[in-house]
DNA sequence: AACTTATCCAACCGCCGCTAC
DNA sequence: AGTAGCGGCGGTTGGATAAGT
């Protein structure tokens, strides 16, 4: 093992701690709870074991197939792929590559894989997503295959200010996104209705929420979900 | 049965981006 | 503007266990 295995005793005391006082904050978390572990232990204990939900056991065909797809769309991006398998974590999916599907990819077995998944592309599930949330709107929940809506959703990019460039694929908005122009729009505190430009108005599979979350977009947090959309988009679209 | 090799997976490490000061 | 602190991520390590010889 890479480090010093946890005891019962210290996932009780853990478990006990989040329960308590929630996720987050895990810099106070070793003292909460009385650990003699880093923040960094006590969250990925808590991530990887001992949240509820885990799925344990091998991973399924459809899995692994949806693994693959992921895989291909965005790299090594294990969190994000692991977000589209309820109950699996980060380390599960990553373990699971570097030990099965990542030396497939270099034999035969992996074209193999890929061929029959191309064959039946159809069959290969597109799980629901969480819901997005964005700042100071409610969040939205992204139906199965929300990429649907993609090709009329795009138009309402432009009218962000500053103008965008030219938008025409998932990839290409992406791209924009991380150059900061999005990001810019949202950090600066847009209003609701600056929001409903980019959000509120968009077709109808891109159904609201009833809850309004004002908390908990925190760092990364909105990046992921518009990488959760895009991977959507392009999830569908290679599915068409 | 003893030894070697392969596989699994929990844990650690270093880096990155973001926020607050 | 600079920077320290934090949360989060992907890469890597290495002990335990299974499978093979």
């Amino acid at each position: 093992m890479g480090g010093v295995p946890w005891t019962a005793e210290e996932d009780q005391m853990l478990k006990k701690c989040i329960e308590q006082f929630g996720e987050g904050k895990w810099h106070r978390v070793p003292l909460l709870a009385g650990l003699n572990r880093c923040r960094k232990s006590c969250r990925l204990r808590w991530l990887n074991y001992l949240r509820p939900n885990i799925k344990r056991g091998s991973f399924t065909s459809e899995e692994v197939e949806l693994i693959i797809k992921l895989h291909k769309l965005v790299g090594n991006r294990w969190s994000l792929i692991a977000g589209r398998l309820p109950g699996r974590t980060a380390n599960d999916v990553k373990n699971y590559w570097n030990c099965h599907l990542s030396k497939k990819l270099s034999t035969k077995q992996i074209s193999t894989v890929e061929s029959e998944e191309n064959a039946d592309i159809g069959s290969v599930q597109i799980i629901q997503s969480q819901p997005l949330h964005l700042n100071g709107v409610p969040s939205l929940r992204q139906p199965v295959g929300i990429a649907a809506g993609i090709e009329e959703a795009l138009p309402y990019y432009s009218k962000l200010e500053p103008p965008l460039p030219e938008i025409n694929t998932p990839s290409q908005l992406l791209g924009v996104k991380d150059q900061g122009e999005i990001h810019d729009q949202e950090s600066k505190g847009s209003t609701a209705a600056e929001n409903s430009i980019l959000l509120g108005d968009l077709p109808m599979e891109f159904q609201l929420d009833d809850e309004v979350r004002v908390d908990g977009f925190g760092r990364g947090k909105q990046r992921w979900d518009w990488e959760d959309l895009f991977m959507d988009m392009d999830l569908w679209n290679s599915s068409l």
